[in-house]
RNA sequence: GCGGGCGUGGUGGAACUGGUAGACGCGCCGGACUCAAAAUCCGGUUCUGGUGACAGAGUGUCGGUUCGAUUCCGACCGCCCGCACCA
């Protein structure tokens, strides 16, 4: 350092981020300390951050995520585990064939560049990963296996074709999968999503249902929002599937009830617009199919179910009551009811749902109340324009009455299930659910190739393992909308595996949420080249013992991944069937934003703050000129509050920017970045710097140094705790409190032996969040070898424990003296103490306490 | 509408299973060092009254349980997130 024009001799150098940060950073990875084994023989730990798309650059999400993950890596390693912390990339999508387009760039070329550069920015931060084990899904060593198990599946009926209505996204020209679409829009694209009729692939991710569901409640580890959350999206329910002959003609309608209990409530019945009844009956009534076809224009557009009416068409079909012959009810056709849930079609009881009860008030259906809430006259029961959904006794329903709901639904049950009806029993038990099966086809390019060779007489043809991979075409073009693949005649035009007649492959690819459902399964042998997994590596490492990401794919991709690790377990790949044991998901980063006077947005590098009369101003570093101050918003490239990693290390260093990340909010939460945290945690980096030179030079000859290292003892006990827990921003406090101890300390006579421990649990404290510090502080110590392999120290528990404990004394639940007594006095003479005390006897002023309450340890509280 | 969560100083947030509300950071105010700046250090910082020790009030609002409530219960107000014609 010669940057000070006026060096101070006693003034300790300055560290220097810019040198020490790549110089450890080259140290750690000559050293390969973080080369994973898996024959290493001490306890397992695996811990993983999502994987980024490779989009271009790293932003600060990147940095929280990775900095929070490498925190637990690091302090795991510390504490003797094997720890497994790899990085890969999940680099099929879009935006590579969207840069194609813009840039006429090869999608390959485009993807593999960004990833250059973001390991080159990953690797800057300092992060503990086995790069050794790096992974990416665009490689054909990686998606060869992916088609393998895709095959598998098929094998094993987990992979079916069929043609059904999907969700068609009109800007990325491909099909969603149900989980894709966020309000009736593409999750990328945000176009309103088109229903088309195609013929696709599907994982058969139903089969599973309800071991989804049920297993939920084994993750403990999750947070209860998102378990919540998935149990909703597979939405089970228990039923009743019931059939309604139909009056005056051959065939019947199959209804899906939950609330068996109110069919003598039943005044019609109504089937989606796309049932095949209604199909039947349009062919010989023009109205109705035009009533289904506006039927069919309206549902397309999802955001106009809000505010649709809820319309019916009477087909003047009517069915006969399943538990009376002689009682007729009307069929319509009504826009409400959906055909992909349940059978599409449904009976209508107006009294106990509002639904009905809505269309029933507008077609003059009327009502009849079942089902009379506790309490209620039963004769003076009236349903007008509120339904009662709830529970009670039922009425009106010959022989259920008087019987509970829940009586009346098992005695509805039991006789339909025994009433026959063409050689079927009537009623049927049924669990539904509201989950699809994924569609996994993309009409897409930069994707994984589904291996299937479609042939004229033998139809789709499984590729034979041994050929796989079967590799994406390198050169193809972009100037034509749409899929290259289905114009790439010499990459289509195969033999057929089957009877060698000329055949043509498959051009739709995979979903790229099936590449990341089972790449952290991949990390575990990443070299093998013959299988996707070797099992005794997968059964040891996962499942994952914290995996840590974004809010976002609560139902998306880690729902995938619960059903793909089912499906390989199913198919011999795996023994697990849970890919991730411990679940966090953090929350974003978010910025202030800046506007002129023109109303244009300015970018946070562009400006300063300053304060005046005691306000925070911001100001426009070019033209002095003031700036408003927005709202707190999420990093977007609209609102233009950015915040680039790369320069936040180019002026601060890695640790910096990992510290200010972990300390400012609980990691579940939003952080908002701001240069005056930056600086905050610069200044920290500078003080524990300055600290422990302080503390390796200190030359005391003792003193009352107890103070310090139950100080150092305390603080090492709270962060074991709360890093356990990922409560970083508690460890950040704690560990500031012990370098304010140790500052203190360092001011008066304290001895050698005392600083120096108390430094070095400072620096292993700090190592997980700020390594490259740690490293250059560790070495000021005089400590041997690397920080990042020092075993973590022991906490010394006699230290934590107090000779005395100060208690705060109340009257009457207020706070009035604080008396000292020996920690193991009993409450007897804790009491007597209190009462002598002469605060206590001033606070009292003369009264007696009525009660005298004695909380050992904690607080004592006098009742006058 | 249904489900989940949250309301604490100027600010981000602490407070273990009911036990000293505001730890720790940021900001701000005052001071020291300096020709000056940067850096650093010292003191203060919930509100009201008082020079002061101290007193009173205080965790969205109202009520309850308790010796004692940010914490438990009830009602209400506000905010955030998820789902939403699911039969």
């Amino acid at each position: 350092m010669t940057d000070s024009a006026h060096p101070s001799p006693t003034a300790p150098e300055r560290y220097n981020a810019k040198d020490a940060e790549p110089r450890w950073q080259a140290a750690w990875a000559q050293a390969r300390i973080y080369e994973t084994k898996n024959d290493d023989p001490r306890p397992k730990y695996y811990v993983l951050e999502m994987f980024p798309y490779p989009s271009g650059r790293i932003h600060m999400g990147h940095v929280r995520n990775y900095a929070m993950g490498d925190v637990v890596a690091r302090y795991k390693r510390a504490r003797g585990f094997n720890v497994l912390h790899p990085m890969g990339w999940d680099a099929f999508g879009l935006p590579a064939e969207n840069a194609a387009m813009e840039r006429g760039v090869n999608p390959r070329d485009w993807t593999y560049a960004n990833i250059a550069t973001m390991r080159a920015q990953l690797q800057a931060m300092g992060l503990s990963l086995d790069w050794s084990r790096e992974i990416a899904t665009c490689d054909p060593a990686y998606y060869k296996h992916q088609q393998r198990m895709f095959l598998d599946f098929l094998g094993k009926g987990l992979v079916t074709r069929r043609t059904a209505k999907v969700n068609w996204d009109p800007v990325d020209h491909t099909v969603l999968a149900n989980e894709q679409v966020i309000d009736g829009r593409g999750w990328r694209s945000g176009a309103l999503v088109e229903s088309r009729e195609l013929t696709q692939w599907f994982f058969k991710i139903t089969d599973f249902a309800q071991d989804l569901y049920d297993a939920l409640d084994g993750l403990e580890r999750w947070p209860e929002k998102v378990r919540v959350m998935q149990r909703n999206w597979i939405g089970r329910s228990e039923g009743l599937e019931v059939r309604f002959a139909l009056d005056g003609r051959d065939g019947e309608i199959k209804v899906y009830t939950t609330r068996p209990d109110t069919l003598f409530g039943a005044r019609f019945l109504a089937v989606a617009a796309d049932h095949p009844i209604a199909a039947q009956v349009a062919a010989s009534s023009p109205d109705l199919q035009a009533f289904i076809e506006e039927c069919r224009r309206i549902g397309t557009a999802q955001a106009a179910i809000d505010t649709a009416e809820k319309l019916g068409f009477d087909t003047g079909l009517k069915v006969r009551h399943p538990l009376d012959p002689a009682w007729l009810l009307p069929v319509y056709v009504a826009n409400f009811v959906l055909m992909e849930y349940g059978t599409g079609a449904v009976f209508g009881c107006p009294a106990h749902d509002q639904r009905d009860l809505d269309f029933s008030n507008k077609y003059g259906l009327g009502n009849t109340p079942v089902v009379c809430p506790e309490g209620q006259d039963a004769q003076s029961f009236v349903i007008t324009d509120t339904a009662f959904d709830g529970e009670g006794r039922m009425i009106n329903s010959r022989f259920l009455d008087g019987m509970t709901t829940d009586e009346a639904f098992k005695a509805v049950a039991n006789r339909l299930e025994n009433e026959v009806l063409a050689s079927a029993p009537v009623g049927e038990r049924k669990v539904q659910f509201r989950l699809r099966d994924w569609g996994v086809s993309r009409q897409r390019y930069w994707g994984c190739p589904i291996p299937i060779i479609h042939c004229a007489d033998c139809g789709p043809v499984p590729v034979p393992v041994a050929d796989l991979p079967v590799a994406l075409p390198e050169h193809v073009s972009f100037d034509v909308p749409g899929n290259p693949l289905e114009r790439d005649e010499a990459w289509r035009a195969v033999p057929c595996p089957a009877c060698g007649a000329p055949a043509r492959r498959e051009t739709d690819t995979m979903d790229t949420f099936v590449d990341s459902s089972w790449y952290y399964a991949r990390f575990t042998a990443p070299w093998l080249s013959d299988a996707p997994t070797d099992r005794v590596a997968v059964d040891r490492w996962l499942a994952v013992d914290q995996y840590i990401g974004g809010i976002e794919h609560a139902i998306l991709h880690l729902l995938y991944a619960r059903f793909f690790m089912r499906a390989m377990q199913a198919t011999g790949w795996s023994g697990v069937s849970e890919p991730f044991g411990g679940l966090f998901t953090q929350g974003m980063v978010v910025h202030e934003t800046y506007k002129d006077a023109a109303g244009a947005w300015v970018a946070p590098a562009e400006i300063r703050i300053a304060s005046e009369a005691g306000e925070r101003r911001a100001i426009h570093v070019r033209t002095n000129e003031p700036l408003a101050i927005g709202a707190i918003e999420k990093m977007s490239k609209s609102k233009r509050n950015v915040v680039d990693p790369d320069d936040i290390i180019a002026s601060y260093g890695a640790d910096t920017a990992r510290w200010f990340m972990l300390s400012d909010s609980p990691p579940e939460r939003d952080v908002i970045w701001s240069e005056e945290g930056v600086q905050g945690a610069a200044r920290f980096v500078q003080r524990v710097w300055r600290l422990v030179s302080a503390a390796a030079s200190a030359s005391g000859a003792g003193g009352a140094d107890s103070g310090l290292r139950k100080a150092a003892h305390k603080a090492l006990a709270a962060v074991e705790e709360d890093v356990e827990r990922l409560r970083f921003n508690r460890c950040v406090a704690h560990i500031y409190t012990l370098a304010n101890a140790l500052e203190e300390a360092l001011k008066g006579p304290v001895s050698v032996g005392a600083a120096d421990e108390a430094a070095g649990i400072l620096v292993q404290l700090i190592a997980p969040m700020m390594p490259h510090l740690a490293e250059e502080c560790w070495r000021a110590l005089g400590r041997e070898g690397l920080v990042a392999q020092a075993p973590w120290p022991a906490v010394e528990r006699d230290l934590l424990v107090e000779d005395s404990v100060t208690l705060p004394v109340q009257l009457n639940g207020k706070k009035r003296a604080d008396v000292t007594v020996p920690r193991d006095a009993d409450n007897a003479t804790v009491e007597a103490l209190v009462l002598t005390s002469e605060e206590v006897r001033r606070a009292l002023e003369g009264r007696v306490p009525r009660k005298v309450i004695v909380v050992p340890g904690r607080i004592v509280n006098l009742v006058v």
